[in-house]
DNA sequence: CACGTAAACATACACAATGTTCAGTATTAA
DNA sequence: TTAATACTGAACATTGTGTATGTTTACGTG
């Protein structure tokens, strides 16, 4: 098939809106973090009419899982590995690399919002990816449930090591904290 | 020394107001999640004007730590065994009793406030409360500060799995859940 | 380059919530 | 009973959200 949308060709003006939200954004959450950031800092920040803002996104949610709004890229990189292992070494790297926004919105003023959606990306690579070998069998085993349990857990604790290294400034090497997270994620997803 | 205050004596209309507050905070948490009750939500259902409201809190974190209302009662019971050890069969029980307003609290829609309180509390219980046997060395060891972060780590897993248990509407047994988190502890803070 | 379109603008509005103030009306403790 | 004080109700200023309006500007295309 082809493409749906034969030439994009995206008007200038909406990406350097688009762009000035975004840069507006990112350093509206360095400075207050992202929970204290309100629409109307942004668009003062931007310089960018009201009206303007609600024409491309419905609220300031929809601004930052923009995708061009790199939430995740933060602690991964471009990769996207999917479900695949963790690289603890990358991650950290990213984390250092980025820890002024990282901590802005990984910590205290973030909110759960971006918190959440970390977590759950984590979550979702320790986990079992609902490799289905038998598609009638609706309800997960106990051990399969247990088992995503500790996966969220995991990945709570992983994420609460990364907000305490770089809130503390960040202590410790790289590879400590890769080592210690390798050891976390070993001992708690044994079962 | 005696009481500073001889007889605080309080006036039954004020016990009234704060009763008539908190228990209004509790239903309404307990319908919409704590994050999106508003004051105004609280002095309407309370039957209480807008000034008294303001009059004996700043806002609705007071209101919400204000003592009667059992934040963390709602897990541990009213022992508050402070620094020990925690008794996971007990805490999974309060958890089960109060399994509505418990999961209203620390869920989705708790926010972060009430999560990260708890959080702190699980992890003052497993990190040493800073017993400075030499009370000049003002830095921790760089083994002391692993250990603390991973107390907060620990506790964050702990909360995690907790939330998940009640989100899923408690398949597990409270004994195998006390096991799980006893496990997850002792790997995780054998350091 | 010209032209029509779509984006951005300024402004105003309705709404909801916060937090303060104040005079008047109770209830209470003594 | 009385004096203190807690509550009421209403108004107000402030901040933020989200929508709607008409106008101007910049863009892509032909």
């Amino acid at each position: 098939m082809k493409k749906k949308t034969p030439e994009p060709v995206i008007d200038r003006r909406v990406q350097r809106t688009k762009a000035l939200l975004a840069d507006a954004l990112m350093s509206l959450v360095i400075e207050k973090g992202y929970e204290a950031v309100t629409v109307q800092d942004i668009i003062d920040r931007a310089n960018v009419g009201r009206s303007t803002f609600y024409a491309h996104f419905e609220n300031k949610e929809q601004l930052l899982f923009n995708g061009r709004m790199h939430v995740e890229t933060m602690l991964f990189g471009e990769e996207d590995s999917g479900t695949g292992t963790i690289d603890f070494l990358a991650l950290y790297r990213h984390a250092a690399e980025n820890a002024k926004i990282a901590k802005a919105m990984l910590g205290k003023q973030g909110g759960d919002l971006i918190l959440s959606h970390v977590q759950a990306v984590i979550a979702r690579k320790l986990s079992p990816p609902v490799k289905k070998t038998s598609p009638k069998k609706k309800q997960a085993s106990k051990e399969e449930q247990m088992r995503h349990f500790l996966a969220e857990a995991t990945a709570s604790a992983l994420v609460r090591l990364i907000v305490c290294w770089l809130d503390a400034n960040m202590p410790f090497t790289i590879e400590e904290m890769a080592k210690e997270s390798e050891r976390l994620v070993l001992d708690l997803m044994k079962l």
